[in-house]
DNA sequence: TGTACATCAGTGAACGCGCGTTCACTGATGTAC
DNA sequence: TGTACATCAGTGAACGCGCGTTCACTGATGTAC
């Protein structure tokens, strides 16, 4: 089931020497920058190659069309805020404190969203492109299963379904909460994620009391 | 301020006769109908024009390029859910029973969303094409301001601030919900709605008690 | 350790398609007297 | 109430650009003996 990021849809060559690896980010950090400058419309192939110091059929060797190339950057972003996620649940998670936990996993995420650059772009990528689409529902069902197993595993009686169906939605409100502080640049950081943190933490108690 | 929906960056002609404004509407509903069958990526210009039995002048006449096409698909749809808000506010907004007041609203706006053909397909689109990012912004500001204003009448000894800042957070979280329930087609709608009501109802109430 | 060979990685140059867009024109509608 | 004219609305046909993509090739790297 694991696939390798970088290639996808239809993958051509895997890559094997040193050189390849680093080709591939290339194209990565390519695109990224291309994102960040002028924005999804202007990214093509070409561009992403001359940005790179390519030439187009070196790019074709890896990725099968340019939305490979998105789907990959995609990818990594989910995987990155994945590896967050994970972390904070084996040293972070305290579940006497809910809401410190939420704001604590929220901050992190936002730092290593912050980190890929071209973030913005990406995530709305994987709003809008078909290829795409899938790759942020798979991500956002599989963190709401990792915390609903949190959740059921501290409080064997809750109902799984309900724990399930909550989850979800946290972690839907919980990206639309960074999604918003990209977009609401004026706003205050630590105060909206203090709320947000605390609306999530609220519906995660209630996952837990009974119905 | 107030700009017609159907003409926008750098608009060419407004519409007079009855026939030029049919014309619009068909060149909307003919984007809707390829967005619903192919999808963004494969909405041209020429597409609209072939699907609608126009020839590509007739729609740039209305229409400087095809982003004001979407545009006004999104500023439509914008509207029309915004439409949804100010009868609810007026008619069925009760401060006494705000749980089942914001399901009722979220389900009025689910009901609006519907309506709308391919509003999947626009809502993502409102995520990802510059044109519209802002279109959504100032829509989802235009709410929470709304919902804000409801709350400092009825609650006037309330912090502005921190009301703006949850209702803004309340709003994201409800578009959030609403487009999940688009995704996740198999889940529980009535209760998604539930929860997320649930959980925006303690947001709002939490607004109105002191820090 | 050097040479021969196989494979991997990237280049140069160009391609055809279809995209957004426009020009010059015809037909439809409204209006003045 | 009919005619002449102005304006509005839409057509037919084509355009050039740049997009994604490919072909045939050269150069770089790894490997066997």
């Amino acid at each position: 089931m694991s696939e390798k990021p970088a290639i996808d849809i239809g993958a051509r060559t895997t890559p094997i020497q040193d050189r390849s690896a680093r080709t591939v980010e290339q194209v990565l950090d390519a695109a990224a920058d291309i994102l960040s400058e002028v924005g999804f419309e202007r990214l093509t192939t070409n561009a992403i190659c001359a940005r790179a110091g390519l030439t187009p059929p070196a790019l074709y060797r890896y990725f099968p069309n340019k939305y490979a190339v998105l789907k990959a950057l995609g990818e990594r972003l989910m995987q990155r805020q994945n590896d967050v996620l994970a972390r904070w649940v084996e040293f972070e998670f305290d579940p006497e404190k809910l809401e410190a936990s939420m704001a604590r996993l929220l901050v992190l995420t936002l730092e290593a969203t912050r980190a890929q650059k071209a973030s913005n772009w990406i995530m709305r990528t994987l709003h809008a492109t078909p290829a795409l689409i899938d790759v942020r529902l798979k991500s956002h069902r599989a963190v709401a299963a990792l915390l609903g197993q949190q959740v059921r595993a501290r409080w064997p009686k809750s109902d799984q379904a309900r724990v399930g169906r909550l989850m979800r939605l946290c972690v839907d409100c919980g990206y639309a909460a960074i999604e918003m502080i990209f977009d609401e640049a004026g706003a205050d950081e630590q105060q909206v994620i203090a709320d947000a943190a605390r609306m999530i933490a609220d519906t995660l108690r209630r996952a837990i009391s009974p119905a």
